[in-house]
DNA sequence: CTATTATTTGATCAGTCGGTTAAGTGATTG
DNA sequence: CAATCACTTAACCGACTGATCAAATAATAG
């Protein structure tokens, strides 16, 4: 936004007068909201017991009771990892009857989740184009 | 303890009396050790400053210096953060003279940063397929 | 209505995380 | 060699997180 300091006089001070391409200005960052929201998506993601959870519920939507039954949980921590994905938007319910039923919030995330435990697992991702040979000889 | 398919009487117990689909059986659930490292690579992107460091590393190769001017942030904080970051296997580092250069690990981890930030847009995600089912609730 | 089932919420508390400052390390220069 | 630069580490500390248990709420059944 501001004036790029332009590279007036090399002065001898730092690692600003060896030929480092930070000399070329700076960089646009990212943007703050897309910044936040994307790293609160990402620490959302970033536990195991809410991954298992997300994990199941990218199968088919369930309820309280059987997520507490699949993952042999206590039903409030799990009511309560659920509050939080929620606020996220991660998951969303629905109610029938006695029953509030839960699922992802949208494919999107469903892609992330499978992104993220590709990268996780030491298969081979099948999100990543084939690995250029990294030729570094 | 299961009676077959032909649900004729109600059990007057738990949910279970009613056709929840879990009445099927336990679902497999992920994997510890992919688990762990998934959620573990998602908690070192579920950081503003992290995500910040790490979409400046995708442009490009820098020295922690660089790093610290580009982000407006005291040296050591950075410091830090990139040892976090290496800890998690997320960024590489390569030594020259005296700088230490930092570099996104490989080109999985700029996929899934790439992904979370489309994400974390309110833009169109371009990972995802286009939405197929419109007729949903 | 009351009772029961299903789930959420409140409150507490231990554990973890991230920033900060100062001191330490390792490479290079004169 | 000592001085300097680039960066890392240690240690402390406040803030946040997540688990837990009891109590509250919401919908349905009787």
């Amino acid at each position: 936004m501001d004036e790029k300091p332009g590279v007036d006089e090399q002065e001898e001070r730092g690692c600003w007068a060896e030929p480092h391409s930070h000399a070329l200005g700076a960089l646009p960052l990212l943007d703050q909201e897309t910044c936040k929201r994307s790293a609160a998506i990402f620490r959302a993601l970033g536990d195991v017991s809410r991954l298992q959870l997300l994990a199941l519920l990218a199968k088919r939507e369930m309820c309280v009771t059987e997520l507490t039954e699949q993952l042999s949980d206590n039903l409030p921590a799990i009511s309560q990892r659920l509050k939080l994905l929620r606020a996220e938007r991660l998951v969303r319910t629905r109610r029938q009857g006695k029953h509030i039923y839960y699922s992802l919030a949208d494919n999107h995330i469903a892609l992330l989740i499978e992104n993220g435990l590709a990268h996780g697992s030491q298969a081979e991702c099948n999100f990543c184009p084939p690995l250029e040979e990294p030729g570094e000889a």
